[in-house]
DNA sequence: ATAACGGATTGGCGCGCAGC
DNA sequence: GCTGCGCGCCAATCCGTTAT
């Protein structure tokens, strides 16, 4: 059905954009007015414009190219079949499994061969050997390494960060979550390129239709998971339907644009109260970031958004400076074709107004200003407007709440389509990971969350912190700011089981009184297996009870034990829970004292967290390993 | 719900430089 | 050489998102 001009050229392209031919063809042949002269024709524009693009596709991911077989990075383990980076592995879940696997048998061979010689500083030069060598793989294979925190005052601390981010690389979870992510930066920008984003017919607004529909599967998926589970306490044993709490959460995109509203008209009084006046700055890049330009650089919208921010960074350096004063609400939303530009909601005292307006106006119009002469004289307001908030004309909220409901959810907004551009633009933040929202001179709304979370009784205690309580619970943003100086988020550390220590919220801090309401540890269990998983955690707690009367538990010792110093306490326990020999728990001892979460049966799992063992239900799928055999 | 993670923001610290 | 200052970088912190 290919034309002799598209037989010749279609090898020669990448199969993505192959790919994307064949789509492109089979939609244009299903139009009732096909006939063979216009499908010809059709079909050598098509392959044309696809001849003229995928050289941009090859430059950013060159194992889309299938001519140059030198850019496909074989990953050997010895034991397997080597795995290629190329389209097809990229593109299949169980390929980019196996890639991974391959990747970190071939890392732990490094790391057998490393040789650690004598010397305060050997091993420490060797983990540094074995880091660089598994660094260099992962870039080979289009994955960026952990992240290094530059200085060590001890070596110890040295070690132990290199020794963290090696194990994290022998993760294969780990990488496949990175190959999952450079897959779908991979198919968008191929859609990107080969224009398929934008305002015309033809194309999607915001992102492409490809990585949408992919996304909205995705969604799909994820809203199955989310009714098949339950949430259980492990100190009460109660249980909740997930679906109902993210009901209730923010994870609901209705309970976030309600939020982000309150906060926003919050800010507005804040501001009506300080004597600050509003203005809205509309900011866009310069040509060269658009896809829809001529002058397209090839940059991604992701790309696009950093340079924005790096920009806002540098103008908000300024404010600092000069001693402005401000706070407000920055919104990210895509033009049609993908590209990023911003929406600033600030409030400033009138007297700095001036001021603030012009370090944005001069620090957007720098690069490339040559783009803004119209006949000699500089227009600024492609690359940047600015509005001045008229209290006569309406409020300010009025103003945002738009731009928060028509990236979110499209609530409440006139327009027909709301609803789906909402979800596109929404989709775009999401493929790009470029954050929608973020609010700028306010205390963390999660402390406000975690205020809202406390009953009366909690707070009763003090009559100025009641009072706060009840403004948090009535939604009063503007007093919230006001009064919190003396509340702050409190923490817990952990242990996860790359051995880096993680904070959790508990609830939050009232001059040194701490008021928990995160307190309880949760999981989740397929709503089917609760009733298992009731059994299974009641069978733990007598088994606990027992040992704990017989003997004393140690709680030192948390990180490399001695193998057999482990107290027989945990050992009497374990073998009481899980029915398995003395040799048989004792493997699990040392795993548990470094912070790992250890499975027993399908339903259940076990780990030792501050000096407590610890009872989890299984995470979703019922792959469990048994560590005894 | 939680953990992990990426991104944005803020504050602090160290470094270099000028002025004493 | 000491001090104060500005700048840039780094670390800590918080926010939002995803996966489970």
């Amino acid at each position: 059905m290919l034309t002799p001009f598209a037989h010749h050229f279609m090898p020669k392209l990448p199969r993505i954009v192959q790919d994307d031919v064949h789509f492109q063809v089979s939609g244009r042949s299903r139009r009732a007015n096909a006939t063979r002269e216009n499908m010809t024709l059709f079909i050598n524009d098509t392959v044309k414009h696809a001849l003229k693009w995928a050289p941009v596709i090859e430059h950013k991911f060159p194992f889309a190219d299938l001519r140059v077989n030198a850019s496909h990075q074989r990953v050997h383990s010895g034991a397997r079949s080597s795995v290629t980076l190329n389209h097809e592995t990229l593109m299949c879940d169980d390929a980019i499994e196996r890639l991974a696997v391959n990747l970190t048998e071939m890392f732990t061979r490094q790391i057998q061969m490393i040789q650690v010689e004598d010397g305060e500083t050997a091993y420490l030069n060797a983990l540094k050997t074995v880091f660089v060598g598994i660094s260099k793989d992962l870039r080979t294979v289009h994955l960026t390494p952990p992240p290094l925190k530059k200085k060590h005052t001890l070596l110890a601390e040295a070690e132990d960060e290199l020794e963290r981010a090696i194990c994290r690389c022998l993760d294969v979870k780990y990488l496949v979550r990175k190959f999952t992510f450079l897959r779908t930066q991979y198919i968008e920008y191929s859609q990107i390129a080969l224009a398929r984003v934008g305002d015309r017919k033809s194309q999607h607004a915001y992102l492409s239709r490809r990585s949408f529909a992919r996304w909205e599967k995705k969604q799909q998926e994820a809203a199955r998971f989310v009714k098949a589970m339950s949430v259980v306490c492990h100190e009460t044993g109660e249980t909740f339907d997930l679906a109902e709490v993210v009901k209730r959460t923010t994870a609901n995109p209705e309970n976030r644009r309600i939020e982000l509203v309150v906060r926003s008209r919050g800010d507005e009084e804040r501001a009506v109260e300080m004597g600050y006046e509003g203005v809205f700055v509309n900011w866009t890049l310069p040509s060269k970031y658009h896809r829809n330009a001529d002058k397209w650089t090839g940059c991604t919208p992701k790309e696009a958004h950093e340079v924005l921010m790096a920009k806002w960074r540098l103008a908000r350096a300024w404010f600092q400076k000069l001693d402005i004063h401000w706070f407000g609400l920055r919104v990210a939303e895509p033009h049609k074709d993908g590209t990023p530009h911003a929406h600033m909601f600030l409030y400033v005292h009138p007297d700095q107004k001036a001021a603030l307006v012009s370090i944005i106006e001069s620090v957007a119009i720098d690069e490339d200003k040559h783009e803004l002469m119209i006949n000699g004289a500089l227009n600024i307001s492609p690359r940047i407007t600015i509005k001045h908030c008229d209290p006569a004309l309406g409020t300010a909220t009025g103003y945002i709440i738009k731009y928060i409901s028509k990236n979110i959810n499209g609530a409440h907004l006139p327009e027909g389509d709301a609803a789906h551009t909402a979800l596109s633009a929404t989709a775009w933040a999401r493929i790009h990971r470029i954050k929608q929202f973020s609010q700028s001179g306010s205390p963390p709304v999660g402390l406000w969350r975690q205020i809202r979370r406390a009953s009366k009784e909690d707070v009763a205690f003090d009559a100025q912190l009641a009072d706060l309580h009840e403004h948090c619970d009535k939604s009063r943003w503007s007093r919230f700011c006001q009064d919190v100086q003396d509340a702050q988020l409190a923490y817990e550390t952990r242990i996860n089981g790359y051995g880096e220590t993680v904070k959790k919220v508990r609830g939050f801090m009232w001059h040194d009184i701490i008021i928990e309401t995160a307190g309880k540890d949760y999981s989740l269990v397929p709503t089917a297996k609760v009733d298992t998983w009731k059994a299974a955690r009641h069978a733990v707690a007598i088994a606990l009870k027992k040992a704990r009367r017989a003997f004393p538990w140690s709680t030192e010792n948390k990180c490399n034990p001695p193998p057999y110093s482990a107290p027989t306490g945990i050992e009497h326990a374990l073998i009481t829970v899980t029915g398995w020999s003395l040799k048989g728990v004792q493997c699990l001892i040392s795993p548990l004292l470094r912070g790992a979460t250890v499975p027993i049966d399908n339903a259940l799992s076990l780990s030792w967290r501050d000096g407590e063992l610890q009872t989890h239900a299984v995470r979703g799928a019922q792959t469990t390993k048994d560590p005894s055999r």
